[in-house]
DNA sequence: GTACGCTAGTTCAGCGTCTAACTATTCGCA
DNA sequence: TGCGAATAGTTAGACGCTGAACTAGCGTAC
């Protein structure tokens, strides 16, 4: 029994016998919601020493790297790789050309578009941060086996599709 | 194959025989991540259409009624039921309050604290939301049977024990 | 009994995000 | 060919959250 199970039963002793209620779903659903919380947190945790570089910097610079053309990409394809707005990654992008992590130009293909690359000093910083981005997550899921893990994907994988 | 696994083979190109990365880790926690989106997504069109009641507020006051006590809380036990600062809960209450659905009181025996009770108002607003609620969070989950929820239970709840 | 430390709640400035409105560019079709 | 619709990006204003500073009240120890 965990947090959540003690705040489930509390909570559903309101509807006992109201079949709409489930436990099950509920509990899933804020356990998502805590260990999100919990990544989140230690993800802030990490960040909270370097001055001028945020993690917000750091998130974007990784979906620039990890693209599917890791040389260059739009601010419309960042946006929705971060899932933040097309707003939000133009304030995000002007901190990070502001620094001089990443070069923004002018797509001359389409001069609506606007192409957004890592310099060398982007890629460093990303470089900085990101194994110790990938030691966090395995400390946060250390407390299941590879078969779990293995199992606990099947199972969200699931969901996921279903959403999209 | 979901979106997560397409991007985390990409993600996974760059550490091709780095043992430090691990596909099931990464993958776990951005399905987490989108499942959470998805999640809140929802509720916040839930109660777009709403004016002047919005998703906080709902938030709050269900945290006030699913309550140990569900006749009165202090802030900052609401506070902690829905991992906010006490600052942001001053807030919260504070629109509440002005619109006539909670009432904040001075603990006699501790002049320090402050009682929060639902009014009348407050509990019938939480009564028309909180089946909805319900059912979106339903709809979330419906990809996945009885005994997979139950899995899925099982394996969280081991996550989230080993962070607490 | 007075002084110090601790706790509860609030206020404030700063940050990141959102929606909506706006500009610039391109596309499609009469 | 030219004009309206659609698209990319930016800007502006509002909102909620956070951390830090502050006020008020309680408790304890000397």
């Amino acid at each position: 029994m965990d947090s959540v199970d003690r705040h489930v039963t509390r909570w559903a002793a309101f509807w006992r016998d109201d079949p709409a209620f489930d436990p099950e779903v509920e509990g899933a659903l804020v356990r998502i919601h805590d260990i999100m919380k919990w990544s989140r947190r230690a993800d802030v945790a990490a960040f909270a020493a370097s001055e001028d570089f945020t993690l917000e910097d750091y998130k974007t610079l990784h979906a620039l790297m990890v693209q599917p053309h890791p040389v260059e990409a739009t601010p419309a394809q960042l946006a929705d790789a971060t899932h933040v707005t097309r707003a939000a990654m133009t304030s995000r992008l002007d901190r990070l050309a502001a620094a001089g992590l990443v070069t923004r130009e002018v797509d001359p293909h389409d001069r609506r578009q606007v192409l957004i690359r890592p310099t060398a000093a982007g890629r460093e910083a990303w470089n900085k941060y990101v194994f110790e981005g990938i030691e966090r997550d395995k400390q946060l899921m250390s407390a299941l086996s590879r078969d779990e893990l293995v199992q606990l994907n099947v199972l969200l994988r699931k969901v996921l599709t279903s959403l999209e």
